[in-house]
DNA sequence: AACTATTTATAACA
DNA sequence: TTGTTATAAATAGTT
């Protein structure tokens, strides 16, 4: 209907296809507009122009007949109407979204970035759940701490068991010291030693027996303890 | 456009509205249809019969065209619609379960429970994180343990230099039972004490300059340790 | 559903 | 953009 037959595919020349984009638009509507009233129908048209324009009619709105296609497709469909949807999206959401929260805080406070505000339970709850799920880790590390601990008590069981064996030298050899002392003095007053000293020696091994043995050696144990 | 003009006004007979339904109509999705490819535009068109049947025509499809409606008018006014509202939902649901999903393998790897698939150079960070955490947690047994050797350290320490003393010490008497031998043996040769005991009992005391102090006190560091 | 007289829409032009 | 106009297209009433 013009002055030459059209193709329908599009209008290339820009100008043209605005001027005919509002034209027929304008006819479209005008056309709905007349459906919609001769034969007591409801229709929506939405139109975007190719600049992004909007451009709708609806005989009744928009949002109603949108509903009511909704509604309709979803009948059909024997969906979720879109209330309800909505509704159910926004529970899942809000689940999925607490889940979340929950995690993000478990999270955090594994990695130690936020345990302020937790109780004493918590806190050892926390514990305990790290430490399950660490044992793996923890393992190698106790194993080495352990083993220098032990290796510690190792030395000082051997050493407490030298150190006994010392006590009992040095209570023989002070005993040994008094029956010498002992025969030193009944023989002769003169000798170099005079009796005090030969009791404060005896005195001093005495103190001894509280005493045990250890070794001199310095501990390479303690360095790698704190490495 | 026919053998008459028409008022627009709702057709009164029955057969005829039909009739007249059916060819403007498949018309106005014509001309709707020509719009689109002519001008490059996305048109939607939702008719609804007076008879409730639905017919639609969309250059696109209905639901996106509704979608982009919804959009626009979001924009213009910040309403929701339904239909855009589940999608914006659903979306969001999306959003979190892919974080969510995401954080629980991570901590599936965390806590060990899912370490397969994991590269070396994966498993090297995740340890490198994991020992991260776990520094502050660590800082706290860290202490103790280091307490411990620290303490046993110390007392070990300790006891080396009261071995020394009593190394010395009995260096001395040592020495006072030699000189106490000689002195013996120069005034008498029938006292308690025969010759070779005397050496022994030196020899003895000599030994024992290797060895050093320690306390007999068991250690309650040791069972803390271990715990 | 086809025909067709007529109205209506619109392409080309101004 | 808008208006004009020649002509294509749509369709009301008819068959």
């Amino acid at each position: 209907m013009g002055r030459g037959k059209t193709v329908i595919q599009k209008i290339d020349d820009s100008t043209s296809r605005q001027v005919t984009f509002s034209k027929r638009r304008k006819g479209l509507i005008k056309k709905a507009k007349e459906l919609a009233i001769l034969c007591d129908a409801e229709v929506c048209l939405i139109i975007f122009s190719s600049t992004d324009k909007l451009y709708d009619f609806a005989s009744s709105s928009v949002k109603s007949t949108i509903e009511r296609f909704n509604a309709t497709k979803m009948e059909q469909q024997q969906l979720l109407n879109p209330a309800s949807e909505v509704k159910f999206w926004q529970r899942e959401a809000e689940t999925l979204r607490q889940e979340l929260h929950s995690l993000q805080e478990n999270h955090r406070q594994l990695t130690g970035e936020q345990l302020n505000g937790l109780s004493v339970t918590e806190l050892r709850n926390l514990e305990s759940n790290l430490e399950m799920s660490l044992r793996g880790i923890r393992m190698k590390r106790e194993h080495l701490l352990t083993n220098e601990i032990k290796e510690l008590t190792r030395k000082r069981s051997l050493l407490h068991h030298e150190n006994l064996e010392l006590s009992r030298k040095v209570q023989r050899i002070h005993q040994e010291n008094v029956e010498l002392y002992k025969k030193a003095y009944a023989t002769s007053n003169t000798n170099g030693l005079g009796h005090h000293e030969l009791v404060d020696a005896a005195d001093e091994t005495h103190a001894v027996v509280r005493l045990q043995l250890n070794q001199p050696e310095q501990s390479h144990y303690e360095t790698s303890s704190n490495s």
